[in-house]
DNA sequence: CTATACGGAATGAACGTTCATTCCTTCATG
DNA sequence: CATGAAGGAATGAACGTTCATTCCGTATAG
């Protein structure tokens, strides 16, 4: 198994684990061994388990954030691409429960707190097509005239909630009623 | 100190804590020390930690209906009451952080989720006036024809992440902004 | 009224377990 | 051989829980 593999193995594990079963139910010893690897050889990779969380977190993002742009076209109307955004992200959560349940376990931990302060309050600016479609939306006023985080509240938090809901098997989401519910959510949104 | 003040007490210390520093940050026996008791009073309380955790949740339960009810009509249009109860919810949750953070610490671990499933699949049918409420806007074609599930998702996905980031600061909450929250929330589900 | 005996409540040191992390040995490769 | 990666037993800290002991309010006897 070569250095990548070994990396990559590691972090899958973590991550499957954790998403299964917690941060309680993911020690660092049934990590090493659901990645076939040695528990000290983890500490070659990441120093110390707050690392390796942290950078299961940055890997996902990156794995994701490709999946659901793709097909986004920024010069369409907004409300379409709202709906692409979110049909795509609700989609990814479904096809990718493992990835969903992470992020919420993660979201849920001092680690995530810290990790959403620094997005929303962090005076990085970064890139955001989010952040950017609904600035968008408010200056031309399509959406109502509420903080951005607000809008964001509105608009994910139905579609985190249903994702949540389909994966525990409280419903069993189609097409049909992901394309319903993102467009319910823009109802919410919208002016 | 009364038997009665002790158990309410260690009831006390222990949500707070929980609501804190989460499910980890929370051992019996910082427990005790918060209650001013020793480690091994509380297990004359509650069997053991999973029965104190369930506990806290169910006296949670017990003290919040009465208050989010209060001054609601079960008689005035559909509309009304579902905003008496957004904002009912988002002004409890605002007004008492800690209860909100105990709350969404414990839905997010596996004694929530149980608890949970047996709300929804259970066959308890037990009185409930959020079902009771979206039932009665379905069949009245007041509110969009979608599962139950995915109609709660909407209404409260919204308030529970805008409850959540009043409480970290991420944004600050007046009267105005709850109404027009809970409205946008409306708007969602209504048809 | 005082002294003594009793029993349930409270205590916190101690126990066994589990965890993250370290460290020394073994192995593979050049 | 020499070097560095990998392994997994060892370590110590932290946890939930137990239990022998102490404490204290009340009942009883003198």
């Amino acid at each position: 198994m070569s250095k990548v593999e070994k990396r990559s193995e590691i972090v899958h594990a973590a991550l499957e684990l954790i998403a299964e079963n917690g941060f309680h139910g993911a020690p660092m010893a049934m990590i090493a061994e659901r990645a076939n690897v040695g528990a000290g050889t983890i500490y070659r990779y990441f120093e110390n388990k707050d690392v390796l969380i942290n950078g299961l977190c940055q890997d996902l993002e990156e794995r994701m954030y490709p999946i659901i742009l793709k097909g986004y076209a920024a010069d369409t109307p907004l409300r379409e691409r709202f709906l692409h955004l979110g049909a795509a992200l609700l989609r990814y959560f479904i096809g990718n429960p493992l990835d969903f349940r992470f992020l919420e376990q993660f979201h849920n931990s001092p680690y995530g707190v810290e990790h959403r302060r620094d997005k929303i309050l962090g005076k990085n600016a970064e890139y955001n097509v989010f952040r950017e479609l609904f600035e968008a939306g408010v200056s031309r006023q399509v959406m109502k005239d509420l903080p951005l985080v607000i809008l964001f509240a509105l608009a994910f938090g139905p579609l985190l909630a249903v994702a949540r809901d389909h994966i525990l098997n409280f419903i069993s989401l189609d097409d049909d009623l992901i394309a319903r519910t993102v467009e319910a959510s823009w109802d919410g949104i919208r002016r």
